[in-house]
Order: structure tokens, then C-alpha cells, then sequence
DNA sequence: AAAATTTATTATGCGTGCATAATAAATTAT
DNA sequence: ATAATTTATTATGCACGCATAATAAATTTT
């Protein structure tokens, strides 16, 4: 693995876990999308639509499709939101909240995991590469130089 | 970022790397997966097929459609493998070959810039989380513990 | 207040990787 | 040698996340 590219790396671990999670989800008939999306929605209260993507760490078109998904499968529903005739606020069902508690001990239990086998110092090395990559990116310091420095 | 799971952080990371790749690879009318996959095939020699998805740490079948757009687009050709009747010898044509230097290019700027933003300690630390990440799915270690136990 | 801009949401097409199924060739077992 | 199994490849359906475009409601400009 150490002779492996970093992009390699981080690719290849990704699609590990996220097989992973597919594969239990699939065992309640679920998907990692939908376990991940039902972890970021209040267990009581509705959560605007607005805030789902930037806790899941994605664009928010691209939740249109889980979403809907989700409704027709009875996980939430969808009401408006009084405050705000655009918006949406995404309620639980029972059996959301049901599934939700899955995802939670599934997401848990990986986390506790990895942390027992890894050191702290090697935890902590391993978020601040994650943060120099995603800095490195969101600031254009690796292509598109030019074009930062003209600003 | 330190408050985020492991998961979150692997998967918002990859998906940044994996957005910049793209993003920089269209502006070769390119993708990032094409790109990956002229860099894991021989310059002037046929290579094989069958090589060519443990090389890019995917799924043979992932790369059908790949293989296939890329055959349309003309930066390969797939050659009957004289040695072995079911096989396929993949070679590059000129247009591939130059754009397998685009690709080139772009990786080792990507892992050039983020090893210069890192210490080898860090960098060497999330090799390793990566790789215990790796062996606890594939020894199913996480989930599937009885069925582990049992054999 | 009307016009212009921004924000929230949805639909949809595309790329990527998986799983499954099909087919043909090679290998192994009998 | 024949049968059974394994391996290489392709096609295809699905999930996921992005981008773009459309629409409606809110906000800001004028």
C-alpha cells in the first residue's frame, strides 16, 4: 500500500467501506445513501430539507433522488415549511426511526472499530492529511494556480 | 473536521479528489476514470485485460463500460490475446498515448503538492489507518463476526 | 412597488463502481 | 476423452453523487 498513489489510497479505502455499508444496509433492506441521510434527520422534529446536504457533506441535487426514494419506500415525509414557502421539513415515520437506529450502530460499530486497532496519533495524522487534501482542493492550490494568484 | 466520523471524512475527501480529477480531466475532453485506466495499461506493450482491474483496485466488470467508451473514442484497441482465447490485449493508440501523459501529469501533481503539505509521519500514519481500515473489511472483522468464527 | 437576483427544490442525464447473468475458452477432475 | 469447473470478458441494471436546467418563492435593488 505504501507504494500505492495517495488518490489510490483514498479511493480504493472508500469503496471498501462503502461496499461495506452496502452490504449491511442491503441486509435490512437499506442502502448507505439512505442510513446516512436518515442519521442527519432529527429523530423528532423536522429537519429542513436545506440543511441535510452540507451535514452529509454533499450537494443538495443530489439528494433529490434519495430522498424521493426514501418517501415512497415510508421512511419520512415531506411538509412544507411554514416558514418558508420553498422549503421542505422531512419528518421521520416509525418505521424511518426504526431504520434510523440501524444505520446508527452500524455507523458506530465502524467507527469503534478502526479506533481500537489505530493510535491516536495515528487517528489524528490520518484527519489532518483528510484536511490538508480537502484545503488543498477548496483553495485551487493544485491546478488552477494562475487563476488564483489574477484574484 | 476532527468531530466527523471516519467515514465522513474518507468519503467528503475522495469525493473532493474525485471531483477535482474530473473537472481537470474534462477540460481534455477526458475522465478521471479513463485517465486511471490509460495510466495502469502499457505504453507500447498489449496488456492484458485481466490486469488491468487489480491494478486499478477495482472489479473486472467495473471496467467494461469504461474500456468500451474509450475503444469509441479511440485511445485504445482491443486485440485478441494469442496466448489465451477468452483474453484481450489492450494497446494504446498514439491519441491514447497522449493523453495517458495529460493523466500522468495530473496525478503526480496532485501527490506531489499534498506530500509537500505533510510530514512523512502524517503521511506514513494514514497509510497505515487506511491499510488497518482495508484489512478489518476484508477479514471481515467488523461485521460478519460469527460467520468469521465459525470457519 | 416592480424588476432583478438569490435561494430551495426537483427532475434528469452522465460517470463510476458494484452485482448478476450470459457466453466462450481454458483448465481440472473423472 | 468427456464432463465439470474455473476464468476472461461483456452487457446490463442499480445506487450514488455531480452538473445542469427548470420552477417557484424569497430577498435585494432600483
Amino acid at each position: 500500500m505504501k507504494d500505492k498513489t495517495i488518490d489510490y489510497v483514498l479511493r480504493t479505502t472508500w469503496l471498501a467501506v462503502q461496499k461495506m455499508y452496502n452490504e449491511e444496509a442491503s441486509k435490512f433492506e437499506s442502502t448507505m445513501a439512505t442510513g446516512f441521510a436518515l442519521l442527519n434527520i432529527d429523530k423528532d422534529n423536522g429537519t429542513p430539507s436545506t440543511s441535510l446536504g452540507p451535514k452529509m457533506g454533499m450537494e443538495a441535487t443530489s439528494l433529490s433522488r434519495i430522498l424521493k426514494s426514501m418517501e415512497e419506500r415510508g421512511l419520512i415525509e415531506r411538509k412544507p415549511n411554514p416558514d418558508d414557502g420553498r422549503g421542505v421539513l422531512i419528518h421521520l415515520t416509525p418505521f424511518g426511526r426504526e431504520k434510523r437506529e440501524y444505520s446508527r450502530e452500524r455507523v458506530l460499530r465502524f467507527n469503534e472499530t478502526v479506533r481500537k486497532e489505530v493510535s491516536e496519533e495515528q487517528l489524528e495524522h490520518f484527519y489532518e492529511v483528510a484536511e490538508v487534501i480537502n484545503e488543498l482542493i477548496s483553495n485551487k492550490k493544485i491546478y488552477n494556480q494562475k487563476e488564483r494568484i489574477n484574484k
